[in-house]
DNA sequence: GTCTTTTTGTTGCGAATTGCAACTATTGAA
DNA sequence: TTCAATAGTTGCAATTCGCAACAAAAAGAC
């Protein structure tokens, strides 16, 4: 057993929980768990940009470009370009791709539920509490913390464009 | 943001986590979050089998074999070929392996308790013992359950070997 | 106006990842 | 002895995905 390995752990958790979900929304819907929540980022932020939406898959923009390019394809998104910016659509959820988070979601919160089970229910709301608060916190303060502390973590490129040519 | 998705708020913490912490490793020690795991693996349980230690690591026994590999070759690991079964061979950490994993351990330390900072210590205690149990469930129970639940789960393989020729 | 710079989103390409299945070697069972 | 099962390795190849180049449009400079 690692003693001290948050990160360990916590990717243990994802790994399994998200691997058996893949499989199952695969052969049910015939998305990946990653594709279904890119619809749902776009479901629950109606008008989200590309370079919003981008920002929030974490993923680099090519792959989010092309999972969004899949999901239009099949009409489960629709883009509108903006009349104000050529260069810029917003994206909203299609009748069908609603239709389909719907049939989704379900599943999501029954797998959810099936994952928290062993804790009891107050431990589960500081639980859930808790991921909220670390979670905001690793995309704010910490990294600028850690960029602080640790010079060589300054270098590389993180969601950065190319500076310069 | 995405009302529920307890796997997508867990795997966006990890992958800041671990992404950062992967950079600070590798310039640091030159090994990556993954491989040291694998090092601190073998180093918490002396004496380890390769199949069990794959079992552990939870990737492709060709990838565990991979990296075991280049940490044998750097030394870090001891390979001991078993007596009884000449197919097995066991794992400890070489003496150059301890003290890598000893100059690792406070950085290890030193960024969880960052990305733990804001939680108030009571909540801290909830939310690793919660993990902890939520990791066990997963791995045990939650699997069996939802290849019960869900049939369509037992396809496909995951750690299996090829069944026949 | 035009010239340059910046931003948005897409795509070609190739490097890296890694899973699968075939393979060797050994053990055990019939 | 032969057949089956298990331990670990490796070749192969498909996939993934990030980088950087790109086109198109907007914004700014002058």
């Amino acid at each position: 057993m690692l003693e001290r390995s948050l990160t360990y752990h916590l990717s243990s958790i994802t790994e399994d929980g998200i691997g058996s979900a893949n499989r199952i929304f695969e052969t049910r819907f015939g998305w990946s768990v990653r594709e279904l929540r890119v619809l749902r980022l776009v479901r629950s932020t109606p008008g989200v940009t590309f370079t919003a939406l981008s920002a929030s898959t974490k993923f680099d923009r090519s792959l989010t470009s092309r999972i969004l390019s899949s999901l239009i394809k099949a009409q489960l998104i629709e883009r509108t370009n903006s009349p104000e910016d050529a260069r810029v659509f917003t994206l909203k959820t299609t009748p069908k791709g609603k239709a389909l988070c719907d049939q989704a979601d379900p599943l999501t919160v029954e797998l959810e539920a099936l994952m928290l089970k062993p804790l009891p229910d107050k431990e589960r709301e500081v639980f859930l509490a808790a991921i909220d608060r670390v979670k905001a916190w690793v995309q704010q303060g910490y990294i600028e913390e850690i960029g602080r502390r640790y010079p060589e973590m300054n270098t590389g490129s993180l969601g950065k464009r190319k500076p310069k040519l």
